[in-house]
DNA sequence: CAGGCAATAT
DNA sequence: TATATTGCCT
């Protein structure tokens, strides 16, 4: 598959972008679609003509809600392009978006109302000691802290994710972006209030069905009747009586071009219900069920009835049975292969069903032993991927997540990066995952010249493994703010069913398809990127699930307005732990032309 | 309408 | 990979 060159870059969109496509529950994201971020112009001030300016309004409405923090008014509002650089801030309780103008004002803020934010957004244009000052009291304050900037600076993500930025990343926001913080700060209350009840502990374990926040609901064997379980729709969506919905959602889609769907799934934070996790009770039930009426005759309704299990569809099952049966079909296809030189078996074959065009059914038994699906594995779902940031830069500290980037249709795509679900169990980290130890983890402690990263990242110059050059343990010191990076070849659920808990640890290193040479990591540091976002269709991009009422943000401008100088960009070189997706197709150039061959299947 | 099943999506 | 969904067919 051959990738686009990376065209030119596309303007950004500015926070307007988000205008109308904040998520439930955080919809006063679509406040931030006046003006740029941080340099967004005080138009609500001197009177709203258009409908930017009317968006700007309702930020100003919010922020007259608020008590006003002497240090705004103390302060001088900086000015950006002589127009004032106000902040933002999203609070918990009356969920409006209120402005303060300065950093120090953000600061305050963030002391004077504690707890009630999830998110900071700093727009830091100098990197100066006072947006830094913001960066480390929201991030001890374990607050989601994402600063964006003008204009990317290597020197500065690396800073900001020293002091424990979540992400860093030129300030416009990609509306999937929001989504993701969303969930992000969605997924990191769930956690703290399951640490809360002290119910942390594996929760995905010996579920069958993970909610669509991440809980987990156990499944329930009732005596019930086919009626009751009727009133569960089998696609998860709204079925008419008349059955009409499917053709109508087929004309939908077929109708639909491309953007529509971008857009369309992009503002669903909802579509997939979660998967079945045929586990072994199931399985058995299944298997069961399907010895009881015969495998010949046994079809997904009956099934369906006979397993008695709430909560299944029979959609599920007839799922189930189709990828059974072709396991059946192949396993017998291997044994019949066997068995043409192994005159034992001549015989047994001759039971098998009608029901198959070609291929025989094994026998029970093998059914049953082809049908083990990793018993007691976990499994979190559904996952979302990570959202479309090829046109930006962008740097990921913290519990950072791009996962799922993988399609099934790309394994010609010669390399995968991922960055690990942030809303799976920091403790699932071992110290095995390629740059699984970064240089945000260090904190503020270490001084960003001296640290540990610039040193370990110059990879080009070793010849060690990934893994061993970044030599870390996971640290979990920020217990939401380590940066966990895993690159993979072809690995497509790192972010996930790899890093259930019994697989961790072996999960990255024991896969075959993690296949990284010193080229290619070469590669990865030299691009400064370990995610890949251009592999498939980010148009697909989508949250799985959001919670009624995620987060808090605060969006915060620093209130310096010197222009801080550009680094050298040779010079940071080698700050591996940030991602500039704009050398994406740079970085799969390369990859293409070291790495090998893609799988032959 | 149930079902089979390949292709495809997630 | 496992599971879900779709489309087309019987």
């Amino acid at each position: 598959m051959r990738r686009e060159a990376p065209g030119p870059k596309l303007q950004r969109p500015g926070w307007g972008a988000l205008a109308g496509v904040a998520p439930q529950g955080l919809t006063e994201i679509v406040l931030w679609g006046y003006g740029r971020c941080g340099v967004a112009t005080p138009l609500a001030r001197e009177g709203a003509q258009t409908q930017e300016q009317q968006q700007a309004s309702v930020v100003q409405d919010a922020v007259g809600q608020l008590p006003v923090d002497p240090a705004v008014q103390n302060d001088v509002a900086p000015t950006v392009g002589g127009q004032v650089a106000p902040v933002v801030v999203l609070t918990e309780v009356s969920s409006v978006v209120t402005t303060v103008d300065t950093t120090s004002a953000a600061l305050s803020m963030l002391i004077r109302e504690k707890q009630k934010f999830d998110v900071i957004i700093i727009n830091d244009h100098s990197s100066n000691m006072l947006s830094l000052d913001l960066l480390a009291k929201a991030v001890a304050m374990d607050i989601i802290s994402v600063v964006v900037c003008d204009k990317y600076n290597e020197f500065v993500a690396k800073k900001v994710l020293d002091e424990g930025a979540y992400l860093y990343f030129e300030n416009s926001f990609e509306k999937d972006i929001v989504k993701y913080l969303s969930k992000f700060v969605s997924r990191k209350k769930t956690q703290r209030q399951q640490v809360e009840e002290g119910s942390e502990i594996n929760i995905y374990q010996n579920n069958n069905i993970i909610g669509v926040n991440g809980e987990s609901e156990e499944r329930q064997n009732v005596t019930n009747t086919t009626n009751q379980r009727n009133n569960i729709d089998e696609a998860g969506n709204d079925v008419g009586s008349n059955g009409k919905y499917k053709l109508t959602k087929k004309r939908e889609r077929k109708n639909m071009n491309e953007t529509d769907q971008r857009e369309h799934q992009s503002s669903d934070f909802i579509r997939r219900k979660a998967c079945l996790v045929w586990n072994d009770d199931l399985q058995a039930k299944f298997m069961k069920v399907v010895h009881q009426i015969g495998i010949e005759r046994c079809r997904p309704k009956k099934i369906w009835e006979q397993m008695n299990v709430l909560d299944i569809t029979r959609t599920q099952v007839a799922s189930h049975l189709q990828n059974c049966r072709l396991h059946w079909k192949v396993s017998e296809k291997k044994k019949s292969t066997r068995r043409s030189s192994d005159q034992r078996f001549s015989n047994s074959s001759q039971q098998i069903s009608t029901f198959q065009k070609s291929g025989t059914m094994p026998s029970l038994q093998t059914n049953e032993t082809n049908l083990q699906v990793h018993s007691n594995r976990t499994q979190i779902v559904p996952e979302f991927p990570f959202p479309n940031l090829k046109t930006n830069n962008t740097s990921f500290g913290g519990e950072s997540s791009i996962q799922q980037l993988y399609r099934p249709q790309l394994h010609a795509q010669p390399y995968y990066s991922t960055i690990c679900n942030p809303f799976n169990d920091s403790s699932q980290w071992t110290k095995t995952y390629f740059a699984g130890e970064l240089q945000q983890q260090h904190g503020p402690l270490l001084d960003v010249l001296g640290s540990q990263g610039l040193q370990i990242s110059n990879i080009e110059s070793t010849s060690s493994k990934p893994n061993l050059a970044f030599n870390g343990e996971y640290h979990n010191i920020q217990s939401y703010y380590n940066m966990n990076h895993n690159v993979s070849h072809g690995a497509s659920y790192l972010g996930s069913k790899k890093m259930s808990n019994e697989n961790v640890g072996n999960a990255i290193t024991n896969d075959n398809n993690l296949n990284i040479n010193a080229d290619n990591v070469t590669s990865f540091l030299g691009s400064r990127l370990i995610a890949d976002i251009h592999v498939g269709d980010t148009s697909t991009n989508e949250f799985s699930a959001i919670d009624t009422n995620p987060s808090n943000i605060v969006v915060a401008t620093n209130d310096q307005t010197e222009i801080h100088e550009e680094s050298d960009s040779d010079e940071n070189h080698d700050c591996d732990a940030y991602f500039d997706f704009t050398n994406i197709d740079y970085l799969s150039q390369n990859l293409e032309s070291s790495s090998t061959d893609p799988p032959s299947e």
